[in-house]
DNA sequence: GCCGTTTTCGGCCCGACTGTTTTCAGTCG
């Protein structure tokens, strides 16, 4: 069994605990407990088998975890886990992704009504039942309605990060079989789309047959949909995916990859267009009507061509311009992940980071970089400890010291990285910071986020950002939409007239590379750039492992046509350090 | 439930807002 799977079982035996109102700190010991093993870089089923090992020497688990985790990998749940689904059946687990309702909240709901399911959860709104409960009103029945239907939205569809891990993992079994020449995941992965709906795997080579009969008969396979000779589709482990895979001869692969790799507005537009030239496309290549001869099919790039277009990268596809550019010549170069020189959003031990600084720095050293940004919380993000002006201060001279070599760090080695001093300033209600400017000054690079409120009118939240441009060492909007993929949508506030504030005064956008975050989206982003918007893509990691988001958010700034040119951290360091150089004078600085 | 250790149990877990009340429990980040 895997880690993350493992880790999953605890995480939600954890959210069952929080329901039946138990200790609040054996309830985060779960959740400890289930981060450990998640980011454990050993299999921890192996360390349970082998009898000179002993998974308490991971750090969160002790003896009564270490007991739960030898029944979670021998038969896939624990005793107190069986206990709880015995009080309450899974089912009520999703009631915890209802905005508004939290744990004490359900408890009262399953006691007072028993209901299981979100559509009985509706139904009790509708009836307007929840006010009769204590504390619960009109309001809170709205906001559930609300957060129903946003679940209901999301259902069914999927991270881009999952989609891609999952075909990785199915490529690399597939190809297990033998006789696979390659298997190229198609669809909204290929175009990197923020979340996808299934899963496209296109299979060539003699053992495509072989590698069909692989798929359906793999352990994760929980539900077979269809099978046939060319093509099996399968609902993916407990989550659901629907991942279809696709035999194809080796002679129709460039038009197959091309036709499954959408967008559907995309092909439409390429399909009219081989009409036009006497051509009909599918699946399974280009034919001139005329005579039915092929013309092209075997690479996507002889399809292109064989229309008198460039090869159009994948991104790009959704039919906004990208034919006319691929025939004009004028296709732009977009930025690729190893053009990124460094990344300069990313939290560490000292706020809720997973990592010190020096192992956060090592790790981006590992990723190829020449430079990091440190970017803890600020002061009002209380549970995470955030950052007052005496610790920004600090740590700005740290970072000066350890830049100048001044202080050698624990292992005796210099970092091998730059380090800029930087901070995750958060943007507070009246759209002030949340730290004082004289203390800001001391930094090489502020991000200014909104993490409260949320729920503002746009008008208040437009007031708010503009407000925060005002200060003049904010370099940055983070995370500029607020959204959370499949869970919350973006605040509303007017785009345009912020970013146009922005531009005027050389703050940039970050395109947040976080998979639940992707933010900005491509459509923002690209007219941003059209109002000339310059941006970073950052990762806002959390843990070293993190970093290697990065390719998320290059892949929204290739939808969005960006270039190398309009992101700043594909700067050298000391580029870098140049454009992020205050250059606006300090007016009435606080 | 874990950790650290004063080796046997206490500390861990903040602060603001919301909606419902009429003084605060519950949610959220």
């Amino acid at each position: 069994m895997e880690n993350k799977e493992i880790a999953r079982i605890l995480y939600e035996t954890a959210d069952l605990m929080e329901i039946a109102g138990e200790d609040g700190f054996r309830i985060r010991s779960y959740r400890n407990g289930a981060s450990a093993v998640e980011g454990y870089p050993e299999r921890v089923d192996a360390i349970l088998k082998d009898p000179s090992r002993r998974v308490t020497d991971i750090p969160g688990i002790g003896k009564g975890l270490a007991f739960a985790l030898g029944e979670v990998v021998a038969r896939g749940s624990c005793e107190r886990r069986d206990e709880l689904l015995q009080k309450y059946p899974a089912s009520v687990l999703d009631f915890l992704k209802i905005q508004g309702l939290g744990p004490k909240s359900i408890a009262m709901l399953l006691e007072h009504y028993r209901i299981c399911t979100i559509d009985e959860l509706e139904r009790l709104c509708l009836e307007q039942k929840l006010r009769a409960l204590p504390r619960m009103g009109a309001k809170l029945e709205e906001k559930v309605l609300r957060s129903i239907a946003q679940y209901r939205k999301s259902a069914g569809r999927f991270l881009l990060s999952f989609a891609d891990r999952t075909a990785q993992e199915l490529a690399a079994y597939l190809a297990e079989g033998g006789g696979v020449e390659s298997v190229t995941p198609a669809g909204s992965l290929r175009r990197g789309k923020e979340t996808v709906g299934d899963l496209d795997l296109l299979v060539t080579g003699l053992g495509a047959a072989v590698a069909l009969e692989r798929f359906v008969t793999h352990p994760k396979a929980a539900d077979i949909l269809g099978r046939g000779e060319n093509k099996a589709s399968v609902r993916f482990g407990h989550e659901g995916l629907q991942v279809d895979v696709r035999a194809l001869p080796a002679e129709s692969h460039g038009a197959a990859l091309q036709y499954f790799t959408g967008s559907k507005e995309h092909n439409v537009a390429l399909r009219n267009r081989a009409v036009r030239m006497g051509f009909k496309l599918s699946e399974y290549g280009l034919f001139r009507i005329s005579d039915e001869s092929k013309v092209a099919g075997e690479t996507e790039e002889g399809v292109y061509e064989a229309l008198g277009l460039r090869w159009i990268p994948p991104e790009l596809r959704e039919n906004q311009g990208e034919i006319e550019a691929a025939a004009e010549g004028a296709l732009p170069r977009l930025v690729e992940l190893s053009d990124i020189r460094g990344d300069v959003h990313m939290h560490t031990t000292e706020t809720d980071g997973r990592a010190s600084l020096e192992e956060m720095a090592h790790a981006a050293r590992a990723q190829g970089y020449e430079y990091v940004a440190i970017t803890d919380h600020s002061k009002v993000m209380a549970m995470m400890n955030g950052l007052d002006e005496t610790r920004v201060i600090a740590f700005a001279r740290r970072v000066r010291e350890i830049n100048s070599g001044l202080t050698p760090l624990g292992d005796g080695e210099d970092l091998g990285i730059r380090v800029f001093s930087g901070l995750e300033c958060d943007i507070l209600k009246d759209g002030t910071l949340d730290i004082a400017w004289d203390a800001l000054a001391e930094l090489d690079w502020v991000i200014g986020s909104v993490h409260s409120h949320m729920n503002m009118e746009a008008a208040e939240m437009t007031d708010r950002l503009l407000r925060a441009l005002e200060c003049p060492h904010l370099r940055i909007l983070g995370h500029p939409t607020g959204r959370l993929l499949l869970h919350r949508d973006p605040f509303p506030f007017d785009f345009e007239r912020v970013a146009a504030e922005a531009v005027k005064r050389g703050v940039w956008f970050e395109i947040n590379a976080s998979p639940e975050r992707l933010d900005l989206n491509s459509t923002l982003a690209r007219t941003a750039k059209a109002m000339g918007g310059k941006f970073v893509i950052s990762t806002d990691a959390h843990h070293p492992k993190h970093l290697a988001n990065m390719r998320y958010g290059v892949a929204m700034a290739r939808r969005a046509w960006l270039g190398p040119e309009d992101i700043l951290n594909t700067r050298t360091a000391d580029g870098f350090a140049a454009a992020i150089r205050r250059q606006i004078p300090i007016e009435g600085c606080s």
